[in-house]
DNA sequence: CGCTTTTGACCGGCGC
DNA sequence: GCGCCGGTCAAAAGCG
């Protein structure tokens, strides 16, 4: 909440009396009234104000947000095209794997969790291992058909107690981003905070988490969402803007 | 010594 | 039936 001088300084004229003759007291309430005139026309100013600054911000938001889904389009149909002819051989089958954009191809619904992320990893790096905050124990590394670079398998470490596994590969399209696959969910405590927060998706600039898309929970365009609304959450100027135009509202109502 | 990683062998599903 | 392919196994090697 924005609180102006204005809210400070304001004094009731029914409070603000001094004792004098009732001619005066009529022409010292009309001052009060017209300075109240005032000072509500400043406030409207004001609010109005904050209302266009509300009103570009938003704008630049929703710019943001196009460019966004944008790009996640553009990478859509690449990924789409890739992963439909990977899995043409393999219709009908009862198990079947998210792509890593969370688009499916016609397959049926799934029965354990999968889901997908996406690590940035300097290209000379090619241990494939991802800092996901969970320890992982390898079983098994194949070339595949589609893609140069090897596909690692790992268990979870606290296997057999834990039956998650997840599979690692470089990007085919870019080796700059490394794709996790990972199924089922993890049965003990999960992963520490600070480890995880120190992989962030290169795709968007300024700390997002890396794109993760959980079938079941919502389509990716909720998590492009979910990640817009934690990233302006965490921008002062947005929560500012939008605490001004609240009490503004407040402001206005308590008017009526 | 015990745990993890490596890597070739093996298995099962699928298309032809 | 055969070959291809992805996924898994397990013995050997590596490492602290």
């Amino acid at each position: 909440m924005i609180l102006t001088p204005t809210h400070s300084i304001f004094i009731s004229p029914v409070n603000f009396r001094e004792p004098s003759d009732s001619g005066s007291e009529d022409v010292m309430r009309k001052w009060f009234v017209k300075d109240e005139t005032c000072m509500l026309q400043e406030e409207l100013t004001r609010v109005n104000s904050e209302n266009k600054k509300l009103t570009e911000t938003l704008a630049r938001v929703s710019e943001k947000y196009s460019e966004l889904q944008n790009l996640f389009k553009e990478l859509q149909s690449r990924e789409n095209v890739n992963f439909c002819n990977e899995r043409k051989r393999k219709q009908d089958r009862d198990e079947f794997v998210s792509s890593p954009i969370g688009i499916s191809c016609g397959g049926t619904v799934e029965k354990s969790t999968v889901s997908t992320a996406y690590f940035h990893a300097e290209k000379s790096d090619t241990s494939l291992t991802v800092k996901d905050g969970y320890q992982w124990r390898k079983y098994g590394q194949k070339i595949t058909r589609d893609n140069p670079s090897p596909r690692a398998y790992f268990r979870c470490s606290f296997s057999p107690s834990c039956l998650v596994k997840k599979k690692v590969q470089r990007s085919a399209e870019d080796p700059s981003f490394v794709v996790a696959t990972y199924e089922g969910t993890h049965n003990h405590p999960g992963p520490n905070a600070s480890v995880s927060r120190t992989v962030k998706l290169d795709l968007v600039q300024g700390g997002l988490e890396p794109v993760e898309e959980k079938k079941g929970r919502g389509t990716i365009q909720d998590v492009l969402v979910q990640q817009m609304a934690s990233s302006l959450t965490k921008d002062p100027k947005f929560t500012a803007a939008l605490a001004a135009a609240i009490s503004g509202r407040f402001i206005e109502q308590s008017r009526t």
